[in-house]
DNA sequence: TTGAAAGTTGAACCACCTTTCAAGTTTAGA
DNA sequence: TCTAAACTTGAAAGGTGGTTCAACTTTCAA
C-alpha cells in the first residue's frame, strides 16, 4: 500500500480502538500485514465474501494468529473504516492553502479526493458496505464530511464570496455530488476523463448553475 | 405494499426474468408473498443477514417452496433489485407533465423520487447492496438514471432554458445531489425536511449555484 | 370424473467459515 | 544467559443457512 510514516501511523491508531495493541516489533508487523490484506481482500470481495482464513493466508500468518489481534472479522471491519474514513478526510484537508478563495477550496478538495480515490478504489466499497456492517460508522463518515463542507460553505458566506442560505442542505448536496462523479469517472474509470477536469466542471456547475447567462 | 394493478404487473414482469413462471393463479399468489417478503427482509436486514427461511417464514410458505419459483436466493434478489429499479424510474417520469419548464422538471423529478423513497426506504438498502450481490444491475441502475437526466439537460439546452456544456458530467452530479439528500432527510428522516422543501433548495442550488449575486 | 401437471411440504444434507484452544516458538529485558 | 510474556500455529469444534428431495395435495382441462 505503499504508506509514508505519516499515514502508517494513522491506520495504526485508527484499528487500535478495536485491534488489541501489540506489543512487540514482530506483533506491529503482523498487524501491519493483516490490515494491508484485509483492505485488499475486503475491496476486491466485500465483506461476506471476504474470509478471515483467505485473509490471513493472504498475510503470511496462521489462522490462529488473527485472533490475537481482532475479537472478530466485524472488529477487523470497523477498524478498518475507521483508518479509510480518516484517510479521506485527510487527503481532502492537505489539499488546501492559505489564501484560496472559497470556490478555489472546493475544486481542490474534490480533486484531492478523486486524485485519493485513484489509488484507492477500495474506499468505495469498504465505506459503502458499512452501511451494512457498520451501520453507525457509515452514518458517522458522511456526517463528519457534511459538517466539514458546511463549515467551508459558512466561511465562503462569511467572506463575502457565497450567497447567503447555504446550510447543511447544500453540504449534503455537494458532497453527494462529489462521491457520483468520483464512482462514475474515478473507480468505473475508462480513463474517460482526468479528476482535474472533472473538478473543473463541478465547480463550473456550482458557480454559474445551470440556467442560461 | 399496497399495489396498484400497473405497478404490480410490473413487479411479475421484471421477476420473470428470473423467476420460473407460475402456471395457476395459486402459484402467482405464491410467488408473490415471496417477492413481497423478500423486499421487507432484503430492506430491514440486508441480503446476508435475510434468509430463505425466514422470508419464506414472513411469507407464510414452506421452506421448500421458494425453489419452486426461484433457482436461489441470488436470483430472488436480481429479481427484486430490477424490479425496484423499474419502480425508481416510474415515480420520477410520472411526476412530469406538458408545459413544464426545464428547471421546474428536474424540481418535481426529485420531489418525486423523494416522495417514493419515503413510502419506499428499501429501495437505498436493496439497490446500495446490488453493489455488493449484483454489480451489474447496480452499475446499469445509475447509468440508465443517468442517462435519463442527461436527456432531460440536453433538452433544458436545446430550449434555450439551460447553457451548453451540460452533459454526462452535470448528469452524475445532479443524481449524486438527489441520491444524497433523499439519504439524509427522507431515509435517515427527522422529519427535518419536506420533500418539497428539500427539492426546492436544491433547485436553487442549480439555478443560480453558490456565488453571491 | 379423472389423471397428469403444478404446487407444497419440511426434514435432512452438506458445504462453508468463524472462533477456540492447547501446545510450541520467539522476543525482550534483567 | 535465562525466564516470563508475547506471539504463532493449525486442527477441530460448533453454527449457520442454502439447497435438495421424495412423498403428498391441489388444480385444471378433457
Amino acid at each position: 500500500m505503499g504508506n509514508s510514516p505519516g499515514t502508517a501511523t494513522k491506520v495504526e491508531d485508527a484499528a487500535c480502538s478495536d485491534a488489541k495493541t501489540p506489543r512487540t516489533e514482530r506483533g506491529r508487523r503482523t498487524l501491519r500485514k493483516l490490515l494491508d490484506a484485509a483492505a485488499e481482500e475486503f475491496g476486491e470481495k466485500g465483506f461476506h465474501e471476504a474470509s478471515v482464513s483467505s485473509i490471513t493466508r493472504r498475510a503470511g500468518v496462521a489462522l490462529g494468529s488473527f485472533y490475537t489481534y481482532f475479537d472478530s472479522k466485524d472488529a477487523l471491519f470497523r477498524a478498518l473504516v475507521a483508518d479509510m474514513s480518516e484517510k479521506v478526510r485527510t487527503s481532502a484537508r492537505s489539499a488546501l492553502h492559505e489564501g484560496m478563495g472559497a470556490l478555489e477550496i472546493e475544486r481542490a478538495a474534490l480533486a484531492a479526493f478523486l486524485r485519493f480515490a485513484a489509488e484507492h478504489k477500495e474506499i468505495y466499497r469498504i465505506i459503502d458496505e458499512a452501511e451494512f456492517v457498520d451501520p453507525a460508522s457509515y452514518r458517522q463518515h458522511y456526517e463528519t464530511i457534511a459538517a466539514r463542507i458546511a463549515d467551508r460553505l459558512a466561511a465562503g458566506t462569511a467572506s463575502g464570496e457565497f450567497r447567503e442560505g447555504l446550510g447543511e442542505l447544500e453540504a449534503w448536496a455537494l458532497m453527494g455530488m462529489n462521491v457520483f462523479v468520483g464512482l462514475r469517472y474515478v473507480v468505473w474509470g475508462g480513463a474517460d476523463k482526468a479528476p482535474e477536469e472533472v473538478a473543473a466542471g463541478v465547480n463550473r456547475l456550482l458557480a454559474e448553475g445551470m440556467l442560461k447567462h
